[in-house]
DNA sequence: CAAGTTAGAGAACAGTGCTCTCGACAAGAG
DNA sequence: CTCTTGTCGAGAGCACTGTTCTCTAACTTG
């Protein structure tokens, strides 16, 4: 009996496998998806290259394993920026956590968010799990602020009023297949926010921000203040007074 | 003399190099960027792969010319749709017309606009008067949209309110370096709009919506309706009544 | 302790980008 | 028309890649 339970090999096995796994990232770094080679890993770790395929059965599959260690980080990281009581707060936090993690994470992100590539596609087990994960935190956080009464009527209403139907019905599926329990319209401007602080946050980690805007920091605060400041409305006393809706002069 | 200027030597090359750059690209839209094959796209052409290094002097001069076409090629689409001589045609053409070229050649837009490799930065040659071109030209619409008084002035009133010092210089340093003269506030509405777009389409092409929204078409479509909406209004009258400002009542 | 299982090493295969050399042929000069 | 010059394509070869196979050593279990 050389160890209680787990036994010497199964302990081996696990050091090994994290060992890997944090060659293959750091290779990933350096050399990108595309130039992650295996022999290369293989040599950081110190065994043979034969040897890797004990514990990933293909290149694709260790890139899956990366992908959804980065998907469920990523994720980890926005839960985290996004415990806060108050909603405003939440929301300010979740997207700037976003953010931050993407920054100083640019080949995880590229790689969990990136151009896909035409023979591969992520096998749906984890993938989709964790690739998930924010969105339906995201938008239980938009649920708790509608039930607190903390989204703006106003915004809501021009919402809903745009709102095509097709568009509807696709978020619709979407939130029953997830059982939230969400107006179409919260589901809409959840969209909005989600596509408004990935596309901005994806162009700034890929670069394409670099020639307007070498440092896209501030602008990134512009845009998280002018979307929360229409959408979420501050605590203060219960009933705020509307803001004049167009037409009521 | 066997042809009058051009020499038969140079009409088979350029006819060879025509050959070339059509293979590359159908294999990129098979195998994608990281699977194009030299070898493959000689084998396509019916040359040896020694051949291929007398047009380009390695891979990566390979895909930065299929990069430089792809950013032309885009530019010459969005140019085409933003043809109108109302500007509010002409920015919502430029808007479908961009995210029509995209989703009809997402391999072209990965690889020009995707997930940049780590090792590999595209020579600055081509690609910034090409990758530019389009930024340069919606620019050019909206500062003509502005000298003929379309912009809504509220919008405008209150993008110029919530700009930030770090933000607005930036956007006066690369409009100095372009030598185009438009209001700061101009400058920041068309960074919000092209970052919008271009979030949202590449949003789509990269697969992102397709959990939520399979067909992102009519998402896209209230997405540019709105937009547009709030910033230039209607040809009509020339003097338009204001909008109630906030506290206006 | 013996049998059985597993982990790792090494060789080998087909594929890759790239370099070099060599024969063939068009282009221009006399 | 001939001869030199320069280009073009082919082929072999190098170092590298992912993947599979076989074989040995060592841990695990009865």
């Amino acid at each position: 009996m050389t160890n209680a339970s787990t036994g010497l090999r199964a302990r081996r096995r696990q050091e090994l496998l994290a060992a890997i796994r944090t060659a293959a990232l750091e290779e990933l770094r350096r050399s990108g998806a595309a130039g992650l080679s295996l022999r290369a890993v293989a040599r950081d770790v110190g065994i043979a290259v034969s040897a890797l395929y004990r514990y990933f059965p293909s290149r694709d599959e260790l890139l899956t394993d990366l992908i959804v260690a980065a998907l469920d980080e990523h994720a980890d990281a926005v839960e985290a920026g996004g415990a806060h009581e108050d909603v405003a707060d939440a929301l300010r936090g979740v997207w700037h956590a976003y953010r931050a993690w993407a920054v100083a994470h640019p080949a995880e992100f590229g790689l969990a968010y990136g151009t896909p590539v035409p023979g591969y596609v992520a096998p749906a087990e984890g993938t989709v799990r964790a690739g998930t994960r924010i969105g339906r935190f995201a938008l239980g956080l938009l649920a708790r602020a509608n039930a607190e009464g903390r989204l703006d009527p106003d915004t809501l209403h021009q919402r809903a009023d745009r709102l095509s139907p097709g568009t509807a019905e696709q978020l619709e599926t979407w939130s029953a297949r997830h059982d939230q329990q969400v107006p179409t319209e919260v589901l809409a401007v959840w969209l909005d926010l989600f596509v408004r602080l990935h596309g901005l946050v994806s162009m700034e980690v890929f670069g394409l921000l670099r020639p307007v805007t070498p440092d896209a920091a501030p602008y990134v605060a512009e845009v998280v203040d002018a979307e929360l400041a229409a959408l979420v409305r501050p605590r203060g006393p219960r009933s705020a007074p509307a803001r004049p809706t167009a037409g009521s002069c």
